[in-house]
DNA sequence: ATCGTTCATCGCAAATATACGATAAAAGAA
DNA sequence: TTCTTTTATCGTATATTTGCGATGAACGAT
C-alpha cells in the first residue's frame, strides 16, 4: 500500500530469477562444479560424469550458456566449455546483495508484525 | 574418467537446485524483499504490490514455504507470513559455499584446458 | 571422398510450472 | 445465524522443462 503496483517486476528480480532458474537443476549445479574442479571441458566428458544422455547434457549446457555462466570455445568438432568468471562474479554479487538485504532486514518476525 | 558415474546427483546439488527453483520467479524474489523491507505480512497486502491474482500469489507463497524460506502464522482468517531467518541463513551459506568453490577454482580457462 | 568423433538440434512424450476465476474453509463481526 | 474478510484449493488452460533417441552438421584423419 502507498507504493503503487508496479504492473511488472523489477529488473533486479527478473535478473536474479533468471540466474536462479539456470541453477535450478542438480545437473547444472554439478556441471558448474565439474568445470571448476576437474580438468575437463568437453561435453562428452561431462556426460560420463552424469546419469544423463548426451543430448540432455547438451541442453543443460545450453541453458547455462544462455545466462552467460559458461562459455564454449569451438575446437574443430569439439567444444571446450568453461566457466565465464566475470558473469559468475556478477551473478554472485547480485545474489549477495539480495541475501544481505534479506538477512539484515531488522528482526521483523511474525510476532513483531502481528498487530 | 577415474571418478565413477554417480548414477544420481549429489545431495548438495539437489538441495541447491531446490532453493534455486524457489527463487526462479521474479514474483518470489519480490515477495521475499517485500517481507523484509516492508511492514507487511498478509497475502492480501502482497497481492496489492504485485501484478498477479490472489490465487497466484498464494501459490508463490506456498512454493517459498515448501523450501522453508518463509513461514506463515495463522491469525484467525488471516495468515502472517514472514521470512524464516534460520532457513534463509542456511540457504545462503550453502550458496556462498558453492560460489566460493566456483570462483576460487584456479583460472582453468578454456585456453588453459585446451590441449 | 569417406569414416569416425563430437556436439547441437529435431521430434516427441511426459511432467511441471504459471496463471486465472470460482469455490471452499476459517474465523471474527453484526 | 448470517455476513464479511482472508486465504487455500480446485479446475482448467497454456507454456515451459526435462528427457531420450535419432538425425544432422562440423571437422580432423585416413
Amino acid at each position: 500500500m502507498a507504493i503503487a503496483k508496479t504492473e511488472e517486476f523489477t529488473q533486479e528480480a527478473v535478473y536474479l530469477a533468471d540466474i536462479a532458474k539456470a541453477l535450478s537443476h542438480p545437473a547444472r549445479i554439478q556441471i558448474l562444479k565439474i568445470l571448476t574442479e576437474m580438468d575437463v571441458c568437453m561435453c562428452g566428458d561431462i556426460v560420463e560424469l552424469l546419469p544423463l544422455a548426451q543430448s540432455t547434457v547438451s541442453q543443460h549446457l545450453k541453458e547455462l550458456k544462455r545466462v552467460g555462466l559458461i562459455q564454449g570455445d569451438i575446437e574443430g568438432p569439439k567444444v571446450c566449455y568453461c566457466i565465464n568468471s566475470s558473469s559468475l562474479k556478477k551473478a554472485y554479487e547480485q545474489i549477495q546483495k539480495l541475501f544481505n538485504q534479506l538477512t539484515k532486514g531488522g528482526s521483523k518476525s511474525c510476532e513483531t508484525k502481528k498487530k
